[in-house]
DNA sequence: GTTTCATGTAACTTTTATTGTTACACATAA
DNA sequence: TTATGTGTAACAATAAAAGTTACATGAAAC
């Protein structure tokens, strides 16, 4: 696995909770489907459950589903759950912000990214989960525009 | 220093640059300016001097200069220079692939991504440098909108 | 109730990307 | 020809992310 690649697990998780609806998933089966760990599991879904996308169970027959249809959820509500920026901030050195153009650039630069962000969340949003399940099980391609 | 923070390293320099103009800075000067180190200074700058952006000349008084008016550089042009992505790209394990689900979340998050990418581009087009160092100089604040 | 199976989390290790550093070849002006 | 700069390779240090282990806790089934 590189690098974030949260965004990725959790959608992946997500399309297989909607592929087997009402059905729980454990986090071990999960972590099998998607080759990774069980805990790594836990701590992407359990960002989700807060969110109120998911549920989770625990004993016998516990585990993960879709707190709601997959039409009801976007690529930004799971994007904003994970509380991930997309855009990697450019931070300055701490001793570094006593000069005035370092100051200038990151105030230019965060303001721009910022803006950029709130651009890709509302881009974001019109994704469904059930786009990319539909997707993922047909022939079927979602459109992004 | 955090992470990828070569695009402000970039845009640090290019500042300084501008702000003595006909005059050539070494890298250890600019290093010891941006608090950092000289070869890190050549490394961003070189991929500049690809772009056309700056120029350097060796021996004694060599050192870095810009290539053209500063109200000529556009924040994307040098973003461009640095063949950065701004956006984490989510990779997915090559073991993974062979999943129809992952190819699909990758294939929809490529697509994405790319076009977020051009967006991002086209408004960091509307930057440019003399608008930084404008802000960093006076009181001035560029508009990003 | 107790056994079993699942989540919840803390602590630690491994891995990878980025940056920083050292060293030295090469070019150029004085 | 010497001083001063870039160009670049090789390596070390650092920081972020993911993977792993271990164990406490909660809930169903018997």
């Amino acid at each position: 696995m590189k690098r974030s690649s949260r965004l990725s697990i959790a959608l992946h998780a997500l399309v297989h909770l909607h592929a087997q609806p009402g059905k729980q998933l454990s986090s071990a089966a999960l972590a099998t489907c998607l080759m990774t760990n069980p805990v790594v599991v836990r701590r992407i879904l359990g960002e989700l459950r807060e969110a109120g996308i998911v549920d989770s169970s625990k004993g016998p027959n516990g585990g993960w589903t879709l707190s709601r249809a997959a039409t009801e959820i976007t690529l930004r509500d799971v994007y904003s759950a994970l509380g991930e920026r997309m855009l990697v901030r450019t931070e300055s050195d701490p001793g570094d912000v006593t000069c005035a153009i370092v100051r200038s650039v990151d105030r230019v630069m965060h303001d721009f990214l910022d803006d950029a962000e709130a651009l890709l969340a509302a881009r974001l949003q019109r994704v469904r989960l059930s786009d990319l399940a539909t997707d993922a099980l047909h022939a079927g391609f979602p459109r992004l525009d």
